[in-house]
DNA sequence: CAACGTGATTCCTTACATCA
DNA sequence: CTGATGTAAGGAATCACGTT
């Protein structure tokens, strides 16, 4: 785990998501589920009975640094962190919960930027289909008025001259004759059948 | 007073070292 | 070599304080 880029890391966790957890023992689970214990208010001076010192806000000289060391390495190395602490005359086990809230903050709104960034995609991709969609149907228009002509023109032929063969009066149709014209125009029965869905999405 | 930002804590897992 | 145990580090969740 401590081996995991930055980067990897973000995507790595979702991969995992119920996996781990799926594969504890029932104690394990039980414990997970355990509620946490709750910390004792600490409304006290700097250092009270329990040990715990008052939260100190970072100076800004403070913040930039380590900012700034972020940036570099979003890991922290323990030397990196001792050197880090003493610049900026901070406890090692500050500058390494600074670092843990950071990358967490930082994850997180890595997180928000990717789902805004899909949820993008995906109404476009909607928007397209229901062009997509409305195209087809236009088609299906056309198709159907061809087939129309079609048919009269074959009715008009066939009324002039019963006894004459297709192939002089429609000279057109080539060696497939009359049936033939279904291939043409072939359309699969299954091939669509549901133009509409998109109106769905928005009920 | 509520919402928010953020330092700190707790619990848990994982990697690694050591030992029997 | 192998399994048990201890330890350090880090992630996730949460708390709680200070500020707006």
């Amino acid at each position: 785990m401590n081996q995991i880029d930055d980067d990897q890391m973000v995507l790595i966790s979702q991969y995992y998501t119920g996996v781990v957890y799926d594969q504890l023992l029932p104690e394990q689970v039980e414990a997970k589920a355990r509620p946490r214990r709750r910390r004792k208010k600490n409304k006290g001076e700097a250092g009270s009975c329990s040990g715990v010192m008052r939260k100190r806000k970072l100076s800004e000289q403070q913040m930039n640094l380590l900012e700034q060391s972020f940036e570099d390495e979003h890991k922290l190395e323990s030397e990196r962190k001792d050197k880090l602490a003493s610049d900026l005359g901070l406890d090692p086990r500050q500058v390494a919960v600074w670092f843990q809230n950071r990358r967490a903050r930082w994850k997180s709104k890595k997180m928000e930027e990717e789902y805004s960034k899909l949820k993008t995609q995906h109404e476009t991709t909607v928007v397209e289909k229901c062009r997509l969609e409305n195209e087809v149907l236009k088609l299906k228009e056309q198709l159907c008025e061809a087939e129309k002509e079609l048919q009269s023109l074959t009715e008009r032929f066939s009324s002039k001259s019963p006894s004459s063969s297709l192939s002089m009066d429609a000279p057109f149709l080539g060696e497939f004759g009359m049936e033939g014209l279904e291939n043409v125009f072939y359309v699969p029965e299954n091939n669509y059948n549901n133009g509409y869905d998109w109106v769905n999405l928005y009920a």
